[in-house]
DNA sequence: CACAACTAAATTGCGCACAACTAAAATGGG
DNA sequence: CCCATTTTAGTTGTGCGCAATTTAGTTGTG
């Protein structure tokens, strides 16, 4: 991490609101309408950036760990997909780790400038372009498979929790997936389409 | 988001591992030496990567929301912190934010090119520059006010949830947070650098 | 067959994140 | 007082994420 002045204890996502974040099941939660939209504003602050800083967290403590492979996080997880499910088109990579050409062009080049994986364009579809692990690239899977270890040290957290958080991911992940439409549709025209409880 | 065919069901994450994603509490949990390595690859598989695919579907609801107040994400975080706070130096944002000048100084540029900042050098101490809010920095606040309810919506989520997300990710970002430095001195070679609270 | 519509990759441009470095100011010890 | 150390911003370079566009290949329809 950047600023690690080692002093300071760090964490600010922790000490404003100490209310609700120690209580594993408030069950009598408010109307939406009811809250005050300062107050939800403070929240959306928490939640968001809740995300966006663990999101982050996780990054460092990977980056740490795949220097040894030389990878980065997002390689790293193309990697995983190709060991898991063999030579893939661009496209279905994208669709594993829902990335588009964009990103994956040239991350996918600087793999291969590594000596990782192989590109070649499909003979059946021309379009398409297929890559594949090298010797190389197979190879570093054993070395990999240490890696998840230490992240799961790194975390401190037991398995319980690690579960419980990801369920809760994959929900509001597929939430948000579905909402953003709904979202666009809601910027431009009807207001009605909104949250069930509310004004 | 990019990739939305809409007839495709889209949440690949929700697909391989239907295991443990479902139960809500498991509470015997093995030890890790218990688990095989393969095993544990796949989990790590799915929890980084829920983690990462969480982190950009909030960032795209949040960038369909904020695109009427012509902010980006990050920039609207550090709007959330000169909202909350007043003005503050540069470093002060950092650490709320957890981001160094690296990232802030161009950021706080854009932002004063739109004119929602100002930056001054403080006459007490030169080597720091106090970011303030402009009239329109802080009328801007009004419009912003209803993004949070849009966001939750968007979630789908009962509070409930959404507060359970928060504190494991709280507690997952401090974990990683101690322990990253701890990841890089048993990755190196001196175990002296060390830091106040850990082994 | 010709032509429109679609699809897969790649490219371009912008912004963020972070490491590494520089410049300038403050601080503290001899 | 002088100088090493530390602190604060800023700059540079690399890589990711995504929107928008381009290029090339495929498919469907008349």
């Amino acid at each position: 991490m950047t600023a690690q002045p080692g002093t300071a204890p760090t964490v600010p996502t922790a000490q404003p609101a100490p209310d609700l974040s120690q209580a594993p099941e408030l069950s009598q939660v408010p109307d939406l309408s009811q809250v005050p939209d300062g107050e939800l504003l403070r929240l959306d602050h928490q939640i968001c950036f809740s995300l966006h800083a663990a999101s982050r967290a996780f990054g460092s403590v990977y980056r740490v760990a795949l220097k040894d492979l030389g990878l980065t996080y997002p390689q790293y997880l193309v990697m995983l997909v190709l060991w898991e499910h063999g030579a893939l088109p661009v496209k279905q990579i994208g669709d594993h780790l829902r990335l588009d050409s964009g990103t994956l062009s040239p991350l996918l080049k600087r793999l291969e400038a590594a000596g990782l994986v192989r590109r070649e364009r499909s003979s059946e579809d021309e379009r398409s372009v297929t890559v594949r692990l090298t010797e190389a690239g197979t190879a570093l899977r054993e070395q990999a498979l240490c890696v998840p270890r230490r992240i799961v040290a790194a975390t401190g957290l037991p398995l319980t929790d690690i579960a419980a958080l990801q369920t809760l991911l994959h929900r509001v992940t597929a939430a948000l997936d579905t909402a953003d439409l709904d979202t666009a549709d809601l910027d431009t025209t009807e207001p009605d389409t909104a949250e069930p409880g509310s004004a």
